[in-house]
DNA sequence: AATAAATAGTTTAAGCTTAAAATATAAGAG
DNA sequence: CTCTTATATTTTAAGCTTAAACTATTTATT
């Protein structure tokens, strides 16, 4: 059982169960991200960040600013920036400015874009459901609480 | 509640229960990792991988080969020896051929490295401890297994 | 209105990461 | 012993990511 080499190989019993617990999330993640990477590759010649970007869009119909899309992303605004440029020059974004503030910019799927996001996301949801589909519904609704107190405890650190 | 943007926001009810776990999963992921890089670089200029590194070898007393090292960490041989030869080139670790096969390095700790280890290792904890502590101990014991269900289960997926 | 402060986005330099190709060595097959 | 195959690691080129510095614009203060 449990013979795989990750993150989690040789801690002790001294290790302090908080820092279990965080090894242990940071190999599931891990795990299903390489994945999910590996896939997008070799199918679709897609990047999990270009991917993630268009799938921001496609859930936002007006359109997200920069800003947005780098707080939903959780990446920094530089980086935006240069994944927006590629996806403009792939045609797969709109990029204009709005009206009434020209720092702003309001990105955009183009149909290309949403044509070509919406393939993608049918596939891609077909591997996450192989990798989670297996799991017990109970297991998934307590998870989901679980790691909402998670995300909850960790905002709530003061030194955040 | 629940006013934080992140790779969650905007799921919508059709949206497949594994996709949200992913989701939900990779927002706590990101959101500790992300801390504990800025924690490393302000505090003691270093980063996470390199922290990671010398971690491993921290827990393997007579040293790992590359291969193992790569594997532990789950990152590529390549990523594994740029990160080996800057912490040669800093002291921190030693890389030495082994007797009977020549294709093979075993890698161990320095002293300097096991000192800088000890230090940043103890805060690193305090700060795992700080965003994670606060949950319940039954909280986390039920998440220890259900990540351990969900590990085995991606490991499980027949395409993998 | 002039100045200061805040906001939005981009650029840059450095480091991380990977897949694929390359190198070197070891082990096995005939 | 030679040839093939497998193993261990490094190199390379491309893309991702970030913090910090920078530009441009907007908002607030005086």
């Amino acid at each position: 059982m449990n013979s795989v080499t990750d993150h989690e190989t040789c801690l002790v019993e001294s290790d302090h169960h908080s820092l279990k617990l965080w090894l242990r999330l940071l190999t599931c993640s891990s795990l299903i991200e390489k994945k999910l990477r590996d896939e997008l590759r070799l199918s679709f010649d897609m990047t999990l960040p270009r991917f993630d970007f268009l799938s921001q869009l496609e859930r936002a119909p007006d359109g997200l600013t920069m800003g947005e899309l780098s707080k939903r992303m959780m990446v920094s605004g530089g980086n935006i920036s240069g994944i927006a440029a590629q996806l403009v020059d792939e045609g797969l974004i709109d990029r204009c400015q709005v009206p009434n503030n020209r720092r702003t910019f309001i990105v955009t799927l183009t149909q290309k874009g949403r044509d070509e996001f919406e393939t993608i996301a049918k596939t891609h949801e077909c591997w996450v459901i192989e990798m989670l589909g297996q799991l017990d519904q109970d297991d998934v609704k307590q998870l989901m609480n679980l790691l909402l107190k998670v995300k909850n405890t960790v905002l709530t650190d003061p030194t955040f």
